[in-house]
DNA sequence: TTCCAGGGATATA
DNA sequence: TATATCCATGGA
């Protein structure tokens, strides 16, 4: 990693400073890591490429590639682009005030925001999550990254060194054959339709609607039932009011004692009535809290 | 060997 | 609308 060079310009309200902001050598300095941890960030289930190195953690999302790395109480973001990692990263918005209204509910949310307080919902591709999010249905993580990693190196843009997320045209020229042969089993059929359907501007029609048509739309698509809607909806569109229901989100259900639904579909609901537009956020919290400590 | 994983599609009543 | 069954794969 480089060394910061140039004088720190004045430190904005959201806690970052720009070291530098030419590209391809951009880089960020983040100030407030309480509301940033490079490591709960990445292992709250939200992004699946990424690899944590010696020093530093590698992270890819579409055709870019961004290192972080934490030292003296600060995270430097090593990004080429500057204004592509302010959102990426969700930098502008105040995590604290997030937390803070989250706070004094539940005392299980409580622990879960003292445990993983540098939670944040980054901002990634649409196409991205929802062909991601279809290969995670009845999978497990090492398996879903595996089969991600594969398929950017068959379909991927060659970026040298690594390779990019397809885009909907190259994931929608590929054989069913070909998704079987990374190991995506029986969904490979799931994403050989789909992808034509996203090829077709599926993405266009996505604009303006609000959060419950936007999730009816989204379970149009083979292989999109309603939690990987939602997952769609909170990492690819940050639409905050879901809270994405699994075997984890049931027992944080459950220990919460927010109602007696026995299916994901009504648990979700109530939960979504419950914490309203920062259900997601209370989700991330939850999810990585009970994850980490094998509740 | 059996169970499980960030579930969904399909058939049936 | 609600419930039951099937689905590829690999690690535990």
């Amino acid at each position: 990693m480089n060394t910061i060079c140039g004088v720190f310009p004045k430190l904005r309200e959201t806690g970052y400073t720009i070291i530098s902001s030419g590209i391809p050598n951009g880089k960020l300095v983040i100030n407030d890591t309480d509301s940033f941890s490079a490591k709960q960030i990445l292992d709250c289930g939200q992004i699946f490429r990424y690899k944590q190195r010696e020093n530093y953690f590698e992270i890819y999302s579409e055709n870019y590639v961004s290192h972080l790395n934490s030292y003296n109480d600060r995270v430097i973001i090593d990004c080429g682009d500057v204004d592509r990692a302010v959102t990426f990263f969700d930098l502008k918005r105040d995590y604290g005030l997030i937390k803070s209204a989250l706070s004094g509910r539940y005392e299980l949310l409580d622990e879960a925001i003292r445990f993983g307080g540098g939670i944040r919902i980054l901002n990634q591709n649409p196409t991205e999550m929802i062909i991601s999010f279809i290969i995670s249905a009845n999978n497990n993580i090492p398996r879903i990254k595996g089969i991600i990693e594969r398929l950017c190196e068959g379909l991927g843009e060659d970026m040298g060194g690594y390779h990019g997320f397809p885009t909907a045209e190259r994931l929608a020229s590929a054989s069913e054959n070909f998704y079987r042969s990374i190991g995506c089993g029986y969904r490979a059929s799931y994403l050989t339709r789909t992808s034509r359907v996203l090829a077709d501007g599926f993405d266009a029609g996505m604009d303006g609607v609000d959060t419950l048509s936007a999730r009816k739309r989204l379970m149009t698509l083979t292989g999109v039932g309603g939690k990987v809607a939602d997952c769609i909806l909170l990492f690819g569109y940050h639409r905050t009011d879901v809270f994405p229901v699994d075997v984890w989100s049931e027992r944080i259900y459950r220990s919460l004692g927010i109602g007696s639904a026995s299916d994901p579909k009504n648990m979700a609901k109530e939960l979504v009535e419950s914490f309203g537009d920062l259900a997601g956020y209370a989700q991330q919290y939850l999810y990585y809290y009970f994850r980490e400590n094998d509740l």
